[in-house]
DNA sequence: CTCTATTTTTACGGAACCGTAATAATCGAT
DNA sequence: ATCGATTATTACGGTTCCGTAAAAATAGAG
Protein backbone atom coordinates (compact mmCIF):
# COMPACT_ATOMS: atom_id res chain seq x y z
CA UNK A 1 0.00 0.00 0.00
CA UNK A 2 1.04 3.30 0.41
CA UNK A 3 3.06 3.15 3.94
CA UNK A 4 5.83 1.89 1.67
CA UNK A 5 5.92 4.85 -0.48
CA UNK A 6 6.18 7.02 2.57
CA UNK A 7 7.75 5.02 5.13
CA UNK A 8 11.94 5.20 5.29
CA UNK A 9 12.89 6.89 2.51
CA UNK A 10 15.44 8.91 2.57
CA UNK A 11 14.10 12.61 1.62
CA UNK A 12 16.72 14.77 0.01
CA UNK A 13 14.50 17.58 -0.78
CA UNK A 14 10.91 18.68 0.02
CA UNK A 15 8.55 16.81 -2.73
CA UNK A 16 7.05 20.28 -3.37
CA UNK A 17 9.78 21.64 -4.67
CA UNK A 18 11.21 18.78 -6.30
CA UNK A 19 8.20 18.78 -8.16
CA UNK A 20 9.24 21.57 -9.64
CA UNK A 21 11.14 22.41 -13.03
CA UNK A 22 14.89 22.19 -12.20
CA UNK A 23 15.01 26.17 -13.15
CA UNK A 24 12.53 26.63 -10.47
CA UNK A 25 13.55 24.10 -8.26
CA UNK A 26 17.03 26.04 -8.41
CA UNK A 27 15.94 29.45 -7.68
CA UNK A 28 13.79 28.66 -4.76
CA UNK A 29 16.87 26.52 -3.13
CA UNK A 30 18.81 29.37 -3.97
CA UNK A 31 16.23 31.84 -2.27
CA UNK A 32 15.55 29.90 0.96
CA UNK A 33 17.47 29.26 4.06
CA UNK A 34 17.63 25.43 5.59
CA UNK A 35 16.16 25.63 8.88
CA UNK A 36 16.24 23.48 11.79
CA UNK A 37 12.63 22.52 13.00
CA UNK A 38 12.95 22.02 16.63
CA UNK A 39 10.51 20.26 18.29
CA UNK A 40 7.68 22.31 19.67
CA UNK A 41 8.77 25.36 17.73
CA UNK A 42 6.05 27.85 17.09
CA UNK A 43 7.06 28.84 13.07
CA UNK A 44 3.59 30.61 12.34
CA UNK A 45 0.99 32.30 14.61
CA UNK A 46 -3.02 32.63 14.43
CA UNK A 47 -3.24 36.10 13.21
CA UNK A 48 -0.24 37.01 11.81
CA UNK A 49 0.45 37.24 8.13
CA UNK A 50 3.09 34.71 7.48
CA UNK A 51 6.97 36.48 7.08
CA UNK A 52 8.12 32.98 6.13
CA UNK A 53 7.19 29.85 3.89
CA UNK A 54 8.43 26.61 5.21
CA UNK A 55 8.96 23.24 3.36
CA UNK A 56 9.57 20.51 5.24
CA UNK A 57 12.44 18.51 4.23
CA UNK A 58 11.45 15.91 6.80
CA UNK A 59 9.53 16.24 10.00
CA UNK A 60 6.28 17.57 10.83
CA UNK A 61 4.26 20.56 11.65
CA UNK A 62 1.24 20.54 13.08
CA UNK A 63 -1.31 23.38 12.38
CA UNK A 64 -3.64 23.72 15.28
CA UNK A 65 -6.71 26.15 16.05
CA UNK A 66 -7.26 27.08 19.52
CA UNK A 67 -10.86 27.83 20.36
CA UNK A 68 -11.70 30.87 22.53
CA UNK A 69 -13.29 28.28 25.35
CA UNK A 70 -9.48 26.82 25.87
CA UNK A 71 -9.16 23.46 23.96
CA UNK A 72 -7.04 23.37 21.19
CA UNK A 73 -7.37 20.80 18.06
CA UNK A 74 -5.19 20.03 15.44
CA UNK A 75 -6.52 20.99 12.19
CA UNK A 76 -4.00 19.26 9.63
CA UNK A 77 -0.26 17.94 9.74
CA UNK A 78 2.20 18.99 6.83
CA UNK A 79 5.24 17.75 6.19
CA UNK A 80 7.38 17.13 3.64
CA UNK A 81 4.47 16.25 0.88
CA UNK A 82 3.71 20.17 1.31
CA UNK A 83 4.29 23.68 2.82
CA UNK A 84 3.51 25.73 5.72
CA UNK A 85 1.72 29.29 4.87
CA UNK A 86 -0.12 29.40 2.18
CA UNK A 87 -1.92 32.05 3.02
CA UNK A 88 0.92 34.22 1.58
CA UNK A 89 -0.02 33.20 -1.94
CA UNK A 90 -3.92 33.12 -0.99
CA UNK A 91 -3.94 36.49 -0.29
CA UNK A 92 -4.95 36.33 2.87
CA UNK A 93 -6.61 38.66 5.35
CA UNK A 94 -6.55 36.05 8.34
CA UNK A 95 -5.27 32.73 9.31
CA UNK A 96 -6.08 31.25 12.61
CA UNK A 97 -4.15 28.51 12.96
CA UNK A 98 -1.24 28.16 14.80
CA UNK A 99 1.79 26.12 13.31
CA UNK A 100 3.74 24.00 15.59
CA UNK A 101 6.78 21.36 15.24
CA UNK A 102 5.42 18.02 16.45
CA UNK A 103 8.38 16.12 14.97
CA UNK A 104 12.24 17.79 14.27
CA UNK A 105 13.28 17.91 11.31
CA UNK A 106 14.70 20.11 8.83
CA UNK A 107 12.72 22.41 6.27
CA UNK A 108 13.61 24.98 3.52
CA UNK A 109 12.15 28.52 4.30
CA UNK A 110 11.56 30.95 2.15
CA UNK A 111 10.52 34.56 2.31
CA UNK A 112 7.18 35.90 2.01
CA UNK A 113 7.76 38.16 -0.71
CA UNK A 114 9.90 36.08 -2.37
CA UNK A 115 7.23 33.28 -2.69
CA UNK A 116 4.79 35.59 -3.34
CA UNK A 117 6.40 36.75 -6.42
CA UNK A 118 7.37 33.53 -7.87
CA UNK A 119 4.04 32.41 -7.46
CA UNK A 120 3.09 35.60 -9.47
CA UNK A 121 5.52 34.59 -12.25
CA UNK A 122 5.26 31.17 -12.88
CA UNK A 123 2.51 29.04 -14.06
CA UNK A 124 4.21 25.67 -13.25
CA UNK A 125 4.92 26.98 -9.18
CA UNK A 126 1.41 28.18 -9.30
CA UNK A 127 -0.09 25.22 -10.05
CA UNK A 128 2.19 22.89 -8.11
CA UNK A 129 1.09 25.13 -4.61
CA UNK A 130 -2.75 25.34 -5.57
CA UNK A 131 -2.64 21.70 -6.19
CA UNK A 132 -1.46 20.92 -2.99
CA UNK A 133 -3.24 23.24 -1.38
CA UNK A 134 -6.39 21.83 -2.63
CA UNK A 135 -5.34 18.58 -1.13
CA UNK A 136 -4.54 19.79 1.58
CA UNK A 137 -8.24 21.30 2.26
CA UNK A 138 -9.37 18.28 1.81
CA UNK A 139 -7.12 16.86 4.27
CA UNK A 140 -8.84 19.48 6.47
CA UNK A 141 -12.49 18.89 5.39
CA UNK A 142 -11.38 15.05 6.37
CA UNK A 143 -10.29 16.12 9.72
CA UNK A 144 -13.75 17.88 10.28
CA UNK A 145 -15.68 14.72 9.38
CA UNK A 146 -13.49 12.57 11.75
CA UNK A 147 -13.52 14.80 14.57
CA UNK A 148 -17.46 13.72 14.47
CA UNK A 149 -17.46 10.49 13.48
CA UNK A 150 -14.17 8.41 14.74
CA UNK A 151 -13.06 6.94 17.96
CA UNK A 152 -10.16 8.56 19.72
CA UNK A 153 -8.20 5.48 19.39
CA UNK A 154 -8.96 5.44 15.60
CA UNK A 155 -7.98 8.85 15.64
CA UNK A 156 -4.87 8.47 17.54
CA UNK A 157 -3.66 5.32 15.57
CA UNK A 158 -4.14 7.85 12.37
CA UNK A 159 -2.62 10.43 13.86
CA UNK A 160 0.65 8.10 14.71
CA UNK A 161 0.87 6.89 11.59
CA UNK A 162 0.50 10.51 9.59
CA UNK A 163 3.22 11.13 12.67
CA UNK A 164 5.70 8.51 11.23
CA UNK A 165 5.17 8.99 8.01
CA UNK A 166 6.99 12.23 7.89
CA UNK A 167 9.48 11.93 10.56
CA UNK A 168 10.64 9.02 9.25
CA UNK A 169 11.35 7.45 12.42
CA UNK A 170 10.58 4.27 14.43
CA UNK A 171 9.86 6.41 17.63
CA UNK A 172 7.63 9.22 17.65
CA UNK A 173 8.44 11.86 20.93
CA UNK A 174 6.15 13.40 22.84
CA UNK A 175 3.99 13.70 26.14
CA UNK A 176 0.46 12.68 25.86
CA UNK A 177 -0.58 15.62 27.29
CA UNK A 178 0.95 17.39 24.24
CA UNK A 179 -1.00 14.62 22.40
CA UNK A 180 -4.05 15.52 23.83
CA UNK A 181 -3.40 19.37 22.72
CA UNK A 182 -3.49 17.90 19.35
CA UNK A 183 -6.78 15.36 19.52
CA UNK A 184 -8.87 18.01 21.27
CA UNK A 185 -9.25 15.21 24.24
CA UNK A 186 -8.37 15.12 28.32
CA UNK A 187 -4.39 13.46 28.79
CA UNK A 188 -6.50 10.67 30.52
CA UNK A 189 -8.33 9.80 27.41
CA UNK A 190 -5.10 9.87 25.34
CA UNK A 191 -3.65 7.73 27.71
CA UNK A 192 -6.76 4.81 27.51
CA UNK A 193 -6.27 5.01 23.83
CA UNK A 194 -2.55 4.22 24.30
CA UNK A 195 -3.24 1.27 26.59
CA UNK A 196 -5.82 0.04 23.81
CA UNK A 197 -3.22 0.12 21.06
CA UNK A 198 -0.77 -1.46 23.16
CA UNK A 199 -2.99 -4.08 24.20
CA UNK A 200 -3.16 -5.30 20.73
CA UNK A 201 0.18 -4.85 20.48
CA UNK A 202 0.91 -2.66 17.45
CA UNK A 203 2.92 0.00 19.19
CA UNK A 204 5.28 0.06 22.18
CA UNK A 205 5.70 2.81 24.47
CA UNK A 206 7.72 4.56 27.05
CA UNK A 207 7.66 8.07 28.63
CA UNK A 208 7.79 10.54 26.09
CA UNK A 209 7.65 8.01 23.47
CA UNK A 210 5.65 5.96 21.30
CA UNK A 211 6.93 3.55 18.48
CA UNK A 212 5.19 1.44 16.02
CA UNK A 213 5.58 -2.22 16.64
CA UNK A 214 3.10 -3.67 13.51
CA UNK A 215 2.47 -1.00 11.01
CA UNK A 216 0.02 -2.79 9.27
CA UNK A 217 -2.14 -3.33 12.39
CA UNK A 218 -1.81 0.05 13.23
CA UNK A 219 -3.31 0.53 10.10
CA UNK A 220 -6.40 -1.87 10.17
CA UNK A 221 -7.18 -0.13 13.86
CA UNK A 222 -6.84 3.55 12.21
CA UNK A 223 -9.74 5.30 10.21
CA UNK A 224 -10.05 5.59 7.02
CA UNK A 225 -8.78 9.14 6.95
CA UNK A 226 -5.64 7.95 6.95
CA UNK A 227 -5.64 6.15 3.80
CA UNK A 228 -7.68 8.72 2.15
CA UNK A 229 -5.26 11.57 2.77
CA UNK A 230 -2.21 9.37 1.84
CA UNK A 231 -3.76 8.62 -1.71
CA UNK A 232 -4.92 12.71 -2.03
CA UNK A 233 -1.35 13.92 -1.14
CA UNK A 234 0.31 11.60 -3.52
CA UNK A 235 -2.31 12.13 -6.38
CA UNK A 236 -1.34 15.90 -5.94
CA UNK A 237 2.43 16.06 -5.95
CA UNK A 238 2.29 13.59 -8.93
CA UNK A 239 3.59 16.31 -11.82
CA UNK B 1 -22.43 43.39 14.60
CA UNK B 2 -22.25 41.54 11.36
CA UNK B 3 -25.85 40.12 11.70
CA UNK B 4 -27.52 43.20 10.12
CA UNK B 5 -24.86 43.39 6.92
CA UNK B 6 -25.96 39.88 6.37
CA UNK B 7 -29.36 39.28 7.16
CA UNK B 8 -32.14 41.06 4.84
CA UNK B 9 -30.15 42.85 2.38
CA UNK B 10 -31.55 42.09 -1.10
CA UNK B 11 -28.86 40.74 -3.39
CA UNK B 12 -28.20 41.89 -6.73
CA UNK B 13 -25.26 39.40 -7.38
CA UNK B 14 -22.96 37.14 -5.77
CA UNK B 15 -20.18 39.01 -4.06
CA UNK B 16 -17.35 37.65 -5.17
CA UNK B 17 -18.57 38.27 -9.03
CA UNK B 18 -19.80 41.69 -7.71
CA UNK B 19 -16.42 42.57 -6.33
CA UNK B 20 -14.39 41.79 -9.65
CA UNK B 21 -13.60 45.43 -11.95
CA UNK B 22 -16.37 46.24 -13.99
CA UNK B 23 -15.27 44.79 -17.19
CA UNK B 24 -14.33 41.40 -15.52
CA UNK B 25 -17.75 40.67 -13.80
CA UNK B 26 -19.50 41.74 -17.18
CA UNK B 27 -17.64 39.44 -18.79
CA UNK B 28 -18.48 36.74 -15.78
CA UNK B 29 -22.38 37.39 -16.29
CA UNK B 30 -22.36 37.50 -20.07
CA UNK B 31 -20.56 33.86 -19.89
CA UNK B 32 -22.85 32.35 -16.91
CA UNK B 33 -26.09 31.60 -16.61
CA UNK B 34 -28.55 31.71 -14.00
CA UNK B 35 -29.30 28.69 -12.67
CA UNK B 36 -31.98 27.87 -10.11
CA UNK B 37 -30.85 26.26 -6.85
CA UNK B 38 -33.69 23.57 -6.11
CA UNK B 39 -33.84 22.33 -2.90
CA UNK B 40 -31.66 18.87 -2.62
CA UNK B 41 -30.43 19.41 -5.95
CA UNK B 42 -26.62 17.69 -6.07
CA UNK B 43 -24.55 19.97 -8.09
CA UNK B 44 -21.22 18.43 -7.08
CA UNK B 45 -20.57 15.06 -7.30
CA UNK B 46 -17.64 13.49 -5.28
CA UNK B 47 -14.69 11.98 -6.59
CA UNK B 48 -15.84 13.94 -10.07
CA UNK B 49 -14.19 16.83 -11.64
CA UNK B 50 -16.54 20.10 -11.63
CA UNK B 51 -17.88 20.67 -15.00
CA UNK B 52 -19.24 24.18 -13.41
CA UNK B 53 -18.69 26.48 -11.09
CA UNK B 54 -21.83 28.04 -9.39
CA UNK B 55 -21.62 31.42 -7.94
CA UNK B 56 -24.88 31.56 -5.51
CA UNK B 57 -26.85 35.31 -5.35
CA UNK B 58 -29.28 33.83 -2.88
CA UNK B 59 -29.60 30.19 -1.36
CA UNK B 60 -27.23 27.93 0.26
CA UNK B 61 -25.21 25.26 -0.49
CA UNK B 62 -23.71 22.36 2.05
CA UNK B 63 -20.35 20.71 1.10
CA UNK B 64 -20.55 17.46 2.71
CA UNK B 65 -18.32 14.47 3.13
CA UNK B 66 -19.88 10.73 3.31
CA UNK B 67 -17.57 8.74 5.39
CA UNK B 68 -17.35 5.00 4.35
CA UNK B 69 -18.52 4.05 7.57
CA UNK B 70 -21.77 5.68 6.70
CA UNK B 71 -22.20 9.11 8.30
CA UNK B 72 -22.31 12.20 6.77
CA UNK B 73 -20.87 15.17 8.02
CA UNK B 74 -20.76 18.70 6.25
CA UNK B 75 -17.79 20.12 6.51
CA UNK B 76 -18.66 23.69 4.90
CA UNK B 77 -21.51 25.97 3.78
CA UNK B 78 -21.26 28.39 0.66
CA UNK B 79 -24.19 31.32 -0.54
CA UNK B 80 -23.80 34.76 -1.58
CA UNK B 81 -20.38 35.12 -0.12
CA UNK B 82 -18.60 32.67 -2.36
CA UNK B 83 -18.69 30.02 -4.61
CA UNK B 84 -18.84 26.02 -5.59
CA UNK B 85 -16.08 24.24 -7.27
CA UNK B 86 -12.84 25.50 -6.15
CA UNK B 87 -11.73 22.51 -7.46
CA UNK B 88 -11.15 23.60 -10.83
CA UNK B 89 -8.57 26.19 -10.65
CA UNK B 90 -6.86 24.71 -7.66
CA UNK B 91 -5.70 22.12 -10.37
CA UNK B 92 -7.31 19.21 -8.59
CA UNK B 93 -6.92 15.85 -8.82
CA UNK B 94 -9.36 14.81 -6.51
CA UNK B 95 -12.28 16.70 -4.78
CA UNK B 96 -13.94 14.51 -2.50
CA UNK B 97 -17.14 16.56 -1.07
CA UNK B 98 -20.77 16.47 -2.75
CA UNK B 99 -22.25 19.59 -2.71
CA UNK B 100 -25.79 20.00 -1.94
CA UNK B 101 -28.52 22.90 -2.03
CA UNK B 102 -29.90 23.40 1.23
CA UNK B 103 -31.54 26.21 1.10
CA UNK B 104 -33.10 27.30 -2.53
CA UNK B 105 -31.83 30.21 -4.33
CA UNK B 106 -30.77 31.21 -7.28
CA UNK B 107 -27.11 31.06 -8.64
CA UNK B 108 -24.67 31.93 -11.90
CA UNK B 109 -23.30 29.12 -13.49
CA UNK B 110 -20.12 28.72 -15.21
CA UNK B 111 -18.65 26.60 -17.31
CA UNK B 112 -15.12 25.19 -15.52
CA UNK B 113 -12.94 25.73 -18.95
CA UNK B 114 -14.24 29.22 -18.84
CA UNK B 115 -13.69 30.00 -15.48
CA UNK B 116 -9.88 28.37 -15.38
CA UNK B 117 -9.05 30.78 -18.72
CA UNK B 118 -10.38 33.81 -16.83
CA UNK B 119 -8.62 32.77 -13.45
CA UNK B 120 -4.81 32.25 -15.54
CA UNK B 121 -5.45 35.28 -17.47
CA UNK B 122 -6.43 38.11 -14.85
CA UNK B 123 -4.82 38.89 -11.90
CA UNK B 124 -7.89 40.26 -10.22
CA UNK B 125 -10.06 37.50 -10.67
CA UNK B 126 -7.39 35.11 -9.44
CA UNK B 127 -6.91 37.21 -6.31
CA UNK B 128 -10.54 37.74 -5.47
CA UNK B 129 -11.11 33.66 -5.49
CA UNK B 130 -8.04 32.81 -3.56
CA UNK B 131 -9.26 35.11 -1.22
CA UNK B 132 -12.30 33.15 -0.94
CA UNK B 133 -10.61 29.94 -0.98
CA UNK B 134 -8.75 31.33 1.59
CA UNK B 135 -11.53 32.10 3.72
CA UNK B 136 -12.88 28.83 2.88
CA UNK B 137 -10.22 26.93 4.49
CA UNK B 138 -10.55 28.47 7.71
CA UNK B 139 -14.69 27.56 7.81
CA UNK B 140 -13.68 23.95 7.02
CA UNK B 141 -10.75 24.35 9.40
CA UNK B 142 -13.05 26.15 12.53
CA UNK B 143 -15.64 23.22 11.55
CA UNK B 144 -12.86 20.91 12.34
CA UNK B 145 -12.54 22.26 15.79
CA UNK B 146 -16.06 22.55 16.30
CA UNK B 147 -16.68 19.13 15.68
CA UNK B 148 -14.45 18.27 18.50
CA UNK B 149 -15.42 20.82 20.85
CA UNK B 150 -19.26 21.70 20.66
CA UNK B 151 -22.08 20.84 21.66
CA UNK B 152 -25.05 19.40 19.09
CA UNK B 153 -27.13 22.31 20.74
CA UNK B 154 -23.99 25.31 19.74
CA UNK B 155 -23.42 23.85 16.51
CA UNK B 156 -27.08 23.67 15.75
CA UNK B 157 -27.45 27.28 16.68
CA UNK B 158 -24.61 28.25 14.34
CA UNK B 159 -26.19 26.01 11.27
CA UNK B 160 -29.10 28.19 11.66
CA UNK B 161 -27.66 30.98 11.74
CA UNK B 162 -25.65 30.48 8.44
CA UNK B 163 -27.99 28.91 7.01
CA UNK B 164 -30.06 32.31 7.37
CA UNK B 165 -28.05 34.72 6.22
CA UNK B 166 -27.72 32.89 2.87
CA UNK B 167 -31.31 32.04 1.98
CA UNK B 168 -32.18 35.58 3.48
CA UNK B 169 -35.82 33.92 5.28
CA UNK B 170 -37.09 34.44 8.45
CA UNK B 171 -37.59 30.23 7.77
CA UNK B 172 -35.87 27.88 6.87
CA UNK B 173 -37.55 24.64 5.57
CA UNK B 174 -36.07 21.01 5.79
CA UNK B 175 -36.67 17.47 7.44
CA UNK B 176 -35.04 16.95 11.17
CA UNK B 177 -33.46 13.98 9.32
CA UNK B 178 -31.88 16.03 6.98
CA UNK B 179 -30.34 18.18 9.27
CA UNK B 180 -29.02 15.42 11.08
CA UNK B 181 -27.20 14.05 8.29
CA UNK B 182 -25.56 17.58 7.96
CA UNK B 183 -24.41 17.85 11.80
CA UNK B 184 -23.38 14.08 12.09
CA UNK B 185 -25.89 13.05 14.55
CA UNK B 186 -29.13 10.97 14.40
CA UNK B 187 -32.48 12.46 13.96
CA UNK B 188 -33.23 12.32 17.64
CA UNK B 189 -30.15 13.57 19.05
CA UNK B 190 -31.27 16.93 16.45
CA UNK B 191 -34.56 16.63 17.73
CA UNK B 192 -33.72 17.50 21.40
CA UNK B 193 -31.34 20.12 20.52
CA UNK B 194 -34.59 21.62 18.72
CA UNK B 195 -36.59 21.36 21.78
CA UNK B 196 -33.77 23.08 24.00
CA UNK B 197 -33.27 25.83 21.29
CA UNK B 198 -37.36 26.39 21.74
CA UNK B 199 -37.87 25.88 25.03
CA UNK B 200 -34.96 29.42 24.91
CA UNK B 201 -37.44 30.97 22.65
CA UNK B 202 -35.18 31.86 19.92
CA UNK B 203 -36.34 29.37 17.62
CA UNK B 204 -40.08 28.54 16.47
CA UNK B 205 -40.59 24.98 14.88
CA UNK B 206 -42.68 23.09 12.63
CA UNK B 207 -42.54 20.00 10.50
CA UNK B 208 -40.09 20.41 7.68
CA UNK B 209 -39.60 23.74 9.22
CA UNK B 210 -37.85 26.41 11.88
CA UNK B 211 -38.59 29.86 12.08
CA UNK B 212 -35.52 32.02 14.17
CA UNK B 213 -37.77 34.29 16.59
CA UNK B 214 -34.66 35.96 18.51
CA UNK B 215 -31.78 36.28 16.41
CA UNK B 216 -29.59 37.61 19.39
CA UNK B 217 -30.39 34.90 21.67
CA UNK B 218 -29.93 32.09 18.89
CA UNK B 219 -26.38 33.88 18.55
CA UNK B 220 -25.52 33.92 21.96
CA UNK B 221 -26.90 29.81 21.63
CA UNK B 222 -24.41 29.65 19.04
CA UNK B 223 -20.29 28.70 19.53
CA UNK B 224 -17.95 31.50 18.42
CA UNK B 225 -17.23 29.45 15.19
CA UNK B 226 -20.36 31.65 14.13
CA UNK B 227 -18.85 35.19 14.50
CA UNK B 228 -15.82 33.58 13.48
CA UNK B 229 -16.57 32.29 10.10
CA UNK B 230 -18.60 35.65 9.43
CA UNK B 231 -15.87 37.48 9.83
CA UNK B 232 -13.27 35.93 7.90
CA UNK B 233 -15.59 35.95 5.23
CA UNK B 234 -16.36 39.60 5.73
CA UNK B 235 -12.98 40.39 5.48
CA UNK B 236 -12.26 38.22 2.23
CA UNK B 237 -14.66 39.97 0.67
CA UNK B 238 -14.29 43.60 0.94
CA UNK B 239 -12.13 44.69 -1.89
C1' DC C 1 21.09 8.37 46.16
C1' DT C 2 17.57 11.48 47.23
C1' DC C 3 14.60 15.04 46.16
C1' DT C 4 11.71 17.44 43.01
C1' DA C 5 9.30 18.15 38.94
C1' DT C 6 7.20 16.14 35.27
C1' DT C 7 4.55 12.69 33.23
C1' DT C 8 1.62 8.80 33.37
C1' DT C 9 -1.89 6.17 35.29
C1' DT C 10 -6.01 5.30 37.84
C1' DA C 11 -10.45 6.64 39.82
C1' DC C 12 -15.32 8.13 39.89
C1' DG C 13 -19.42 10.30 39.02
C1' DG C 14 -21.70 12.58 35.30
C1' DA C 15 -23.02 14.38 30.72
C1' DA C 16 -23.60 13.90 25.93
C1' DC C 17 -24.69 11.03 22.35
C1' DC C 18 -25.35 6.65 20.19
C1' DG C 19 -28.14 2.40 18.28
C1' DT C 20 -32.28 0.82 17.97
C1' DA C 21 -36.91 1.09 17.64
C1' DA C 22 -41.54 1.99 19.00
C1' DT C 23 -45.15 5.64 19.12
C1' DA C 24 -47.28 9.88 17.82
C1' DA C 25 -48.22 13.66 14.82
C1' DT C 26 -48.82 15.61 10.31
C1' DC C 27 -49.51 15.93 5.52
C1' DG C 28 -50.95 14.60 0.85
C1' DA C 29 -53.58 11.76 -2.04
C1' DT C 30 -57.70 9.18 -3.03
C1' DA D 1 -62.87 12.04 5.76
C1' DT D 2 -59.80 8.15 5.61
C1' DC D 3 -55.64 5.93 4.52
C1' DG D 4 -50.79 5.64 3.76
C1' DA D 5 -46.51 7.60 4.02
C1' DT D 6 -43.44 10.71 5.84
C1' DT D 7 -41.71 13.18 9.74
C1' DA D 8 -41.21 14.09 14.56
C1' DT D 9 -41.00 12.55 19.18
C1' DT D 10 -40.13 9.62 22.97
C1' DA D 11 -37.86 5.68 25.19
C1' DC D 12 -34.05 2.94 27.11
C1' DG D 13 -29.91 0.84 27.85
C1' DG D 14 -25.16 1.38 26.62
C1' DT D 15 -20.78 3.57 25.41
C1' DT D 16 -17.59 7.04 25.02
C1' DC D 17 -15.63 10.73 26.72
C1' DC D 18 -15.54 14.63 30.05
C1' DG D 19 -14.14 17.26 34.58
C1' DT D 20 -11.69 16.79 38.31
C1' DA D 21 -8.14 15.16 40.90
C1' DA D 22 -5.44 11.98 43.44
C1' DA D 23 -1.80 8.35 43.21
C1' DA D 24 2.06 6.20 41.00
C1' DA D 25 6.00 6.07 38.09
C1' DT D 26 9.90 8.17 35.94
C1' DA D 27 13.62 11.28 34.86
C1' DG D 28 16.81 14.90 35.94
C1' DA D 29 19.32 17.88 39.35
C1' DG D 30 22.03 18.33 43.24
Amino acid sequence: MTEKAHHAVAREDNALLAALPTRERNDAHRSSQLFTLGFGAKILEANTRSQHAYFPIRGAVSLIRTLSSGPTVEVGIVGNEGMVGVDIFMDARTQLNDAIVQGEGLAWRMNAEHLLLRFQRNGEVQRQLLRFTNAFITQVSQTAACNRAHSMEARLARWLLMMQDRVAAPQIRMTQQFLAHMLGARTASVNEAVQKLEAARVIGHRRQEISILDRAGLEAMACECYAIVCRVYEQAILN
